[in-house]
DNA sequence: AAATCACTAAACCATATGGTTGACTATTTC
DNA sequence: GAAATAGTCAACCATATGGTTTAGTGATTT
């Protein structure tokens, strides 16, 4: 992990918690789209989606280009990367200690140490 | 990614959405720790952080085993892989995406199409 | 048995969230 | 230029969140 903000770590994770912005992603995933087209499979209305779409935007997971009166979403897979990032940050300390164990382990089996 | 509940990567994500949370994860991950040994870093009181652990276990990013009166909390690493493959399930579309744009690019350059 | 320790439970509070509706702006179409 | 379109903005509401404080439970120590 290079130089990120915990509190872009929170937008960011804070985005992926709800399922209409993780849909929306995978929409985006499939090409661009406008907010009309993004809003159109979900129940809830236009204002709403426009307000999840904002949150992705401010969490950099979607860049946003006006055309005129429509605006083309598309997704960024820098701040999906950064997630990925950050997750591989814990597992990967996590399998070190795995390593550790083995080799505490192993060693234990060749020459137990008595003391200290 | 096998068959993975909305709900639970809505847990999931939020839990990992919070700075006192993931600090707790850092923790974990260089071993196990009591409830009391985790609040200690925090200004804030343990009833605090005994709620942002009951949320990182019901995201099952932590594991709680009872030892009398202290509870020994340990990290669960299976759970980040989810969080992990959901993230790159997203990524990997997107790399294909880019994939099919260079084939086009490709094929185009190569033998350009005229009609259909 | 009394006191202490490690922790949970519950009530409370300010603020944030996810949704609604109605009004507004700017672009396009007729 | 009037109407329709694509979207934002703002006010509002119910509920969730992150913290506090006080009280309670069960294990350990003295």
């Amino acid at each position: 992990m290079v130089n990120i903000l915990s509190s872009d770590l929170d937008n960011l994770f804070y985005a992926l918690s709800d399922p209409t912005r993780r849909q929306i992603l995978k929409m985006l995933n499939e090409g661009t789209h406008t907010i009309g087209e993004l809003s159109d499979p979900f129940k809830m209305s236009l204002q709403a989606i426009s307000k999840h779409i904002k949150i992705l935007e401010s969490a950099k997971l979607l860049n946003r280009k006006k055309l005129g009166r429509i605006h083309e979403c598309t997704i960024n897979p820098e701040a999906l990367k950064i997630a990925e990032e950050c997750i591989q940050f814990y597992t990967q300390f996590w399998n070190n200690q795995l390593d550790v164990f083995a080799a505490n382990l192993e060693s234990k089996n060749k020459s137990p140490k008595r003391s200290k």
